[in-house]
Order: C-alpha cells, then sequence, then structure tokens
DNA sequence: AATCTTAGCAACCGCCTATAA
DNA sequence: TTTATAGGCGGTTGCTAAGAT
C-alpha cells in the first residue's frame, strides 16, 4: 500500500468500520533485529499471544501488526523446532501433501513441532525435488516392468498410515501419563516424537520444545559476534558467565553453562528493575512441575481433557477413527466453546482452557495439549462447515 | 581471487473469511 | 446492511551464503 492509499482509508475509517490497526506510514520492513525480537518476546510473555493491533502500539515497535503475528508464529513462538527435518517427518510431510495438497497450515498442524512456513519451505527447496527425482526413477523402473511399492499405495492406505502415526502418538502422551509414577517430566521426553528433548537430557524440565529464549539466545549470540562493541558484562547468580546488551527500555542478560558453554537461559531486566527469568520452563503456560506427581495420575479426566485424549482409535475401536473423532469433535466443539468461529481469541482461549485444568501437567504436556486442542478445533470446524454444505 | 550461479529461507504480498463499528 | 480491519493462509520474492567456474 501507498502512503497516499493509508491517508485514505485512515479517513474512511473514521465514517465507519472498525479503526486501522496501525498506520502503515514509517513501517519497517526486511529482517527483524533482535532487539526487536525480544521486544516483542518480552511483551507476549506477559499479555499472550493475540491482539496483534495492540502489539506495535504498545510496544513501539515500528511493524505491522500482521508482521508480528508472522514473526512470533513463525520464529519467536515457543514449541518450534528448526532445520534438520527427520525421516518420520518427512514422510509425514510427503503423506500429508498426498491427502491435503497444498494445504501447509493443514499439514503443520499435524506436525505441532513445525510452522506452516518451514514445512513449506521444505517442501518447495527439499522434498519436491526429492519426490521429482524418485519419481524419474520410478518411471524408469515401471519401464522396464518393475513398478515400485510406493506407486501401488493408494490414498487411502496413506491416510490409513497417517491415522496409525497419529495414534501412536497420542498413545505415547497417554503412557506418559499413565505409566510414570516417578518423574512426570521423563517420561514424555522419551517418546520418539519428541526427539529434541532427548539431546539435551540435562535440563531436567521438558526441553522438548525449542523455547522462544532459546531462539532469541541464538539470535542474540550471532549478534554479538557480529557487533563486539554492545556487549557488557555482568554475574548474574548461579551462572559462571553472562553477558548483558542493554537497549531502549530493557536489558538482556544471557547466562552460559560451563560445561557445554552454550546459553542456557535469558534474563530479561525491565526499566524498573523488576526480573523476568524467560526460560524454557516459563512462558504462556505455567509449569506444574513443584506438585507432587501423583496427582498426575489419580485425578480423573476432565470433559476438555477425555476430548484431547479420546476417540475411537484411542478407546480401540476399529473403523475410521478419524470420522468418528471429527463428528464427536463437532458436538464438542460448540459444547466447549462459546463462540467457535471466532479465530481472532482462540489461541488464547485454548491457552486459558489448557491452563485451567487441574492436572498438573508440565509445559511440553500443556504444549502438546494445546496443539492437539487447536488441531481438533480446527477438524470440528472443517466438519462443522461441511455438514452446513451437505445440509444445504 | 573474483565472479557467477544456485539453494535455502525469512518475510512480504495478496487474497479470503470472520468480525467489529 | 455496509464497509473496513484483523487474522489466517498459500504463493512468491529477495537477500544471503555456499558452491561452482
Amino acid at each position: 500500500m501507498v502512503a497516499g492509499e493509508a491517508v485514505e482509508l485512515f479517513y474512511f475509517s473514521d465514517i465507519m468500520g472498525r479503526p486501522p490497526c496501525c498506520d502503515k506510514i514509517g513501517m519497517k520492513k526486511g529482517p527483524w533485529t533482535p532487539e526487536e525480537d525480544i521486544i516483542l518476546v518480552s511483551y507476549i510473555q506477559e499479555h499472550g499471544p493475540g491482539n496483534w493491533r495492540a502489539v506495535p502500539a504498545n510496544t513501539g515497535l515500528l511493524r505491522c501488526s500482521k508482521s508480528c503475528r508472522l514473526r512470533w508464529t513463525n520464529y519467536l513462538r515457543p514449541g518450534i523446532k528448526r532445520g534438520n527435518f527427520t525421516e518420520h517427518e518427512e514422510k509425514m510431510i510427503i503423506h500429508l501433501q498426498a491427502l491435503l495438497g497444498n494445504r501447509w497450515a493443514a499439514i503443520a498442524s499435524y506436525l505441532p513441532q513445525r510452522t506452516d512456513n518451514d514445512i513449506k519451505n521444505y517442501w518447495n527447496t527439499h522434498l519436491k525435488k526429492k519426490l521429482a527425482k524418485l519419481k524419474g526413477h520410478d518411471e524408469k523402473t515401471t519401464e522396464n516392468g518393475n513398478s515400485s511399492d510406493s506407486q501401488s499405495i493408494t490414498k487411502g492406505q496413506w491416510e490409513k498410515r497417517l491415522q496409525t502415526d497419529i495414534h501412536m502418538a497420542k498413545q505415547a502422551l497417554c503412557e506418559a501419563l499413565s505409566l510414570d509414577k516417578s518423574d512426570t517430566n521423563s517420561s514424555i521426553i522419551d517418546s520418539k516424537f519428541f526427539p529434541m528433548a532427548a539431546q539435551n537430557k540435562q535440563i531436567q524440565t521438558s526441553s522438548t520444545y525449542a523455547s522462544s529464549a532459546e531462539n532469541i539466545a541464538r539470535l542474540l549470540e550471532n549478534w554479538s559476534k557480529k557487533s563486539p562493541k554492545k556487549p557488557s558484562h555482568q554475574h548474574l547468580p548461579g551462572s559462571s558467565e553472562s553477558t548483558t546488551q542493554s537497549y531502549n527500555n530493557c536489558s538482556v542478560g544471557m547466562t552460559s553453562s560451563p560445561s557445554d558453554g552454550q546459553i542456557s537461559n535469558l534474563t530479561f531486566l525491565s526499566s524498573n528493575s523488576e526480573v523476568s527469568q524467560l526460560t524454557p520452563e516459563t512462558g504462556i503456560f505455567q509449569d506444574h512441575e513443584s506438585k507432587p506427581s501423583l496427582e498426575m495420575t489419580q485425578m480423573p479426566f476432565s470433559l476438555l481433557e477425555n476430548w484431547l485424549f479420546d476417540d475411537a482409535g484411542a478407546q480401540g475401536q476399529d473403523g475410521d477413527f478419524m470420522e468418528m473423532a471429527l463428528e464427536e469433535t463437532a458436538d464438542l466443539a460448540h459444547h466447549l466453546f462459546r463462540s467457535p468461529y471466532n479465530r481472532a481469541h482462540r489461541s488464547s482461549y485454548l491457552a486459558e482452557l489448557i491452563g485451567s485444568l487441574d492436572r498438573p501437567y508440565n509445559r511440553a504436556h500443556q504444549l502438546f495439549l494445546f496443539s492437539r486442542a487447536h488441531q481438533l478445533f480446527r477438524s470440528a470446524i472443517g466438519r462443522a462447515h461441511q455438514l452446513f454444505r451437505t445440509a444445504i
């Protein structure tokens, strides 16, 4: 949009409709700086994601709300795993792409640690070529009267495999909740569905999900290498070495462990000297690790938990459990959520719901539930639309 | 060593739907 | 009811680094 258009829209908004989210004149574009990232993360840590319109206004960021949302969802939010797609993930993406087409957001809902943008990029840069190569190879072998097995797999079979994968993921979580009596954190970490955690078992709390703090820390690490003038040093309690960088109203302290030299913690110091620790243990959700683990297994499941964990597949029923789950889900979604079509508030609402559960879930569990709720929610709405169209 | 080409990916753009005024 | 905005999504672009010449 050019400047003149922005002015015109602003004029119209005085007459009718909602006020504009932000004046786009003077908005910054291009790559985000570590300073901007930290401002955004610290704001979301305090206020939670959502209401993106308020973010530039309240933080002073010269970015439009859309840019803030994208930066958070694609790069900064907790739970994002970057790079190094596993073979399992590759297969999932290929299966899902065959099933769903280029619906990257839908595909990403099955891979909670990956963003739609990341999957889309990976597909465009790696998988498309890989498949083209395979296809070429297959065509060659077919010409020789030796067709490959993968070609003969129908879409229905892909779907069945996919459903099995999802079922396994859910079972892994259920097992983690029911089997582990001594340590509520470690069981899920060992799951094959959370490979990142297995890489760093030194961290007691679940590091399954790369936290935004880690992302920022990585950025800052690179940044401080590039600009050696800025950082000043200070020592923080409990750390052998730390680096603090000041800017605007807050400063950032990076603490590194003596053993591996990696940044393991990030401290935010606001201008009024309040200190908030942005670590893998804190974030959108509160961690209940200090609570007795017995609560984890002895409390009955709530309606919401049943909805998140149970479906026909998990209950051992035969048949098309995805379809069953969707039917039930559509009703439950309407029952549980007052405004299921209000996408704007969905994330914060789901986070609030999951946060309100009595069971002492740790943060990894909560993030999994959050992702699961999103997935079911989308399915429910999709199903509702489908039913609506059928009715018409 | 310099230049050109390619790959990877973060971020933008444009469109759509739901929502608010 | 109308209209602009917010949020979400998929396609595309453009920058950067790595590799090739």
